[in-house]
RNA sequence: CGGGGCAUAGCGCAGUUUGGUAGCGCAUCUGCUUUGGGAGCAGAGGGUCGCAGGUUCAAAUCCUGCUGCCCCGACCA
């Protein structure tokens, strides 16, 4: 392609709305612009590399067996209804009326549409199946950021796997965990894949593919010395047993004026005590009940473990007004003590304490000498509280660390939800009517392409890895009004073409210093830069981009030389 | 949904406090000079000042309402 007939709005500010450096390369660069909040526009230089990253990700499904389908965006309410996500959905699905008033909605994912299809498959000899396909999804965030990275509308390769049982599913996906091992690691990612929670997709179990990067909105916990990694919504780790005194034969009520916050107490003069011995108590609705939740003061709830944990629709952290009315008084003095009536769930580390000061239920006023099981009417012990660093690593006891991570895939054992739902079932081999084990699998394509930005730049703009750069060499033409100049760049230009490099002339009537900022900032993996100067020893300059390293080379055997150098690259 | 900020030319911004009819840099177009890391000079084009009301002789500027966008939090496959 010849950049002087090409679209690549290169601009020499940063976009004043942008924050993560992705965002404010790629539009720099020329290779996204925004429509909406959450809604981008890729522009060619984008749409290479887009196309590249949807290759490599086609290239490792086909090896595992993916057939490639294309299912629609737009859906009828009717097959949502049917797993229930409909309603469950809530506001994150765009749904709205057609002309003659039938409701429908935007894809956000795929189960129910693939397991429509699904239902077609009659008999076990008809399984293994992988499906997959790249479609936009439409997410409705309640706050899209970042750039390409939490979007409203995206590329997602979503793929489904059907089989007869769960051993059948377990080889799908373990198929399916190497196939996105490899496609990370051919777009250059060095990811670590955890344990995840599996949030509304049900289903028992899932493994997020999680690459290390400050612009990440996860956490995960993992342990250098046995590799145990989890997202924080699921890790757990072990702590130091608590020695806790004889303590009182009965709690006793102490007047705690303007004491509002766990810090406030452990700072207070007249009976306060550190965190790791006050009784945090939090307040949460769910399916319209009200329950308490406890955690050990210097703990924080992981509130993800706690829907996975409650089978309930709705759950959310009850209103000021609503503790005042269930237990008479204000967030800062709760407590479960004397709670009657309300179903109280504590964390797994408040278990057999003694001597804990927790809030009276009465504004100003806390007790003292609480000891859980004679003081507190438990009714279920759950691990809620959220890991943090430097606790024990659950599998080796090590010290965990805990890391901001960006979350470029996910891997789903679903079973049979989606088929029972749907009706998805074959005969097995005695002739009995089964439901379809299934899986899902996801990859988000722009967020993987702005994943590689975020790891792959310097201060003078993107460095492509040679793999999904949206081209390979850039040519660039320091006098392109000089005879010899243009021809030497158009010989190279064309052999590279026919031995099917993806090359980019910069045959532009620019100066030299725009050319060379401009290459940069676009991120060419190799430049060769032809002018007169080489020119008259013979020579053409290679430089590479990720390190800078420059050579000269023989202007009759550039082309070779420069092929070789990226064929090398290639993966 | 709660808190904060912003909205003026394609991009980045000033002007708003104290009302007087819109400006700077980059980009674009023309000419000349220049040409190996974002050139110089001269000239030119381009703006319903987010939208709708209101106050006023006069509104980018003051008042009211709305919309959009960004950030923090909540939320989130």
């Amino acid at each position: 392609m010849r950049w002087s007939t090409s679209f690549i709005p290169t601009l020499r500010d940063d976009p004043a709305d942008a924050e993560a450096v992705s965002h404010k390369l790629l539009v720099r660069a020329g290779f996204a612009r925004q429509l909406m909040s959450g809604v981008y526009s890729l522009l060619p230089l984008g749409l290479r590399v887009s196309d590249k990253i949807e290759a490599i990700i086609r290239d490792e499904m086909n090896r595992i067996g993916g057939q490639q389908f294309r299912l629609p965006c737009l859906h009828p309410k009717e097959v949502w209804e049917r797993s229930g996500r409909w309603e469950k959905m809530g506001g994150e699905m765009f749904q709205f009326e057609d002309r003659r008033g039938s409701e429908v909605g935007l894809g956000m994912t795929h189960e129910e549409i693939f397991t429509h299809l699904v239902a077609e498959l009659g008999s076990y000899k008809q399984l293994p199946q992988i499906w997959y396909q790249f479609q936009s999804k439409f997410r409705d965030e309640p706050r899209p950021k970042s750039g390409l990275l939490r979007v409203r509308e995206f590329t997602m390769k979503d793929s489904y796997s059907m089989d007869i049982d769960p051993e059948g599913l377990d080889l799908a996906f373990d198929a399916h965990f190497k196939a996105y091992r490899r496609i990370f690691s051919r777009l250059g990612f060095e990811i670590v894949a955890v344990e995840a929670s599996s949030g509304s997709m049900g289903g028992d179990q899932s493994v997020e593919f999680m690459l290390r990067t400050d612009a990440g909105e996860d956490r995960v916990a993992a342990c250098g010395a046995c590799g145990y990694a989890a997202n924080v919504e699921k890790a757990t780790s072990s702590i130091e047993p608590a020695e806790d005194g004889v303590g009182l034969t009965s709690p006793e009520k102490f007047a705690t004026p303007g004491v509002r916050t766990i810090a406030d107490l452990s700072n207070f003069k007249e009976g306060g005590v550190p965190a790791d011995r006050q009784i945090k108590t939090l307040v949460y609705v769910v399916d319209g009940k009200t329950v308490l939740v406890l955690l050990r003061g210097d703990h924080v709830l992981a509130e993800q473990k706690l829907i996975d944990n409650v089978e309930a629709k709705e759950l959310r952290p009850a209103h000021e007004q609503e503790i005042q009315s269930a237990l008479g008084a204000r967030p800062g003095s709760l407590g479960a003590v004397g709670a009657e009536g309300l179903f109280v769930i504590a964390d797994e580390a408040l278990r057999g304490r003694r001597d804990m000061v927790t809030g009276a239920n009465e504004d100003g006023f806390h007790l003292r000498g609480v000891e859980i099981h004679r003081d507190i009417e438990v009714g279920g012990w759950l691990d809620l509280r959220e890991v943090s660093v430097g606790e024990g690593c659950p599998t080796c006891g090590e010290s965990l660390d805990v890391y901001k991570c960006l979350e470029v895939g996910h891997i789903f054992k679903l079973g049979t939800f989606y088929s029972e739902a749907m009706g998805a079932q074959v005969l097995n081999s005695n002739g009995k009517s089964v439901p379809i084990v299934m899986g899902s699998y996801g990859i988000g394509v722009d967020r993987n392409l702005a994943a590689v930005v975020e790891s792959n730049h310097d201060e003078s703009g993107i460095v492509w890895p040679v793999n999904v750069a949206p081209f390979e060499v850039v040519i660039t033409v320091v006098k392109p009004k000089d005879v010899k100049c243009l021809e030497a760049s158009e010989r190279i230009y064309e052999a590279l073409q026919e031995d099917g490099i993806d090359v980019l002339l910069d045959d532009r009537d620019e100066r030299p210093g725009v050319k060379f900022k401009d290459a940069d900032l676009i991120g060419i993996p190799f430049r060769v830069t032809v002018g007169p100067k080489g020119l008259e020893n013979g020579v053409v300059e290679f430089k590479s981009r990720r390190d800078g390293e420059t050579r000269d080379l023989e202007l009759v055997r550039a082309s070779v030389t420069i092929r070789e150098s990226v064929l090398d690259q290639r993966r």
